[in-house]
DNA sequence: GGAGCAGTATACCACTCGGTATATAAGGTG
DNA sequence: CACCTTATATACCGAGTGGTATACTGCTCC
């Protein structure tokens, strides 16, 4: 591997264990054998590193979010496809994943949360734009968007934290009842 | 307002809002309008400021929780009262409420999410023990206690974090719905 | 009134932080 | 070969980190 790569590897591990503030700068260097001006040459700066790494992670995961969102005149089924995805890339991304969740919930001010903002944005708008288009076959869902996906994405992130603890396994069974309980949440 | 209180209310509004790695002891001492041999004679170290803050903020807030989890024999009752607690406060202490879910969600090797992990365990432990009261009278409740609680968590958690941005209201017809939501999941 | 103690400030500590000036080595290209 | 670019290391920077040694003040209690 590459020594771009390795730091990347390294800052990932290190940022999802102990959050992007609590890590220097130089204990990624050591953790990659490498020296700070390699990671300097390569990303500029500490937030250069965090973004990056965003942009390389993100890509692939919105794509494949975008790909399941995509709206066939069947909305329980869509959603199902959707919360499948979710929890088939945080088994697969899992680090990613912890490092993703403490970035979502990071405080609004913190550095981390400005370099997380867009991409968390991206998603939310790619989960609205569902909502939107399914709106004309459900009547029912007039201004409701960003609260359906807020409450979509926080109930599937609330499950696949607690994969990360261990506590559940996010199986078929489980994207079917979460994609139920979701459904039935919009008609209650 | 002594210093001691001043130190504590200056320390939740940065932490809140740039997180405690984020912030350091000059800048809380500065805020406060005092210095810092005052910080270290009432507190001892940052990590002690950050204790004492969560002992007193989680004293009153999980009696207050364990109050509202006091099991009737009416379970969905139960559920509405708790979820009319948390939002309650919430609603009142906004700022420490916006510091304990970037807390909660801190990556798990961080300082601060071992600050918190002991108050965290508590709340679980008082909402488990009302599902395992409740099971004597709901039967089809077998081992999901832990699960049962994280989900309820987790909901409460993701309209409270939609408030915080402004985007609902934590009002009764919510706590009705949620608390629906959440007895649906169960029984499906 | 003197002793002791809580509370506070000045001035400092060693260390770590993110970041860089400079040099060197390797590899491709004219 | 000379030259340029890429990639890397040594050694350093100023600023900021959490934390403290010391001294002073004012209050309480014997």
């Amino acid at each position: 591997m590459n020594n771009r790569s390795k730091i990347l590897e390294v800052a990932l591990d290190l940022f999802a264990m102990r959050g992007y503030d609590g890590v220097g700068v130089q204990e990624i260097v050591e953790g990659a054998g490498i020296t700070k001006p390699t990671l300097y040459h390569y990303f500029g700066s500490k937030r250069g590193l965090l973004d990056s790494l965003l942009q390389e992670k993100f890509g692939l995961f919105n794509k494949i979010i975008k790909k399941s969102a995509l709206y066939n005149h069947d909305l329980p089924l869509t959603i199902n496809n959707l919360v499948e995805s979710y929890f088939q890339f945080a088994k697969e991304n899992s680090r990613f994943y912890r490092m993703k969740l403490s970035l979502f919930f990071a405080p609004p001010m913190s550095e981390a949360s400005k370099a997380v903002d867009g991409f968390i944005k991206e998603q939310y708008k790619i989960i609205e734009s569902l909502f939107i288009k399914a709106s004309k076959d459900y009547g029912n869902m007039k201004g409701r968007h960003r609260s359906y996906a807020a409450t979509l994405l926080g109930t599937i992130n609330t499950y696949i934290r607690l994969s990360l603890e261990g506590e559940v396994d996010l199986n078929q069974e489980l994207v079917r009842r979460v994609a139920h309980q979701f459904m039935h949440g919009i008609y209650s």
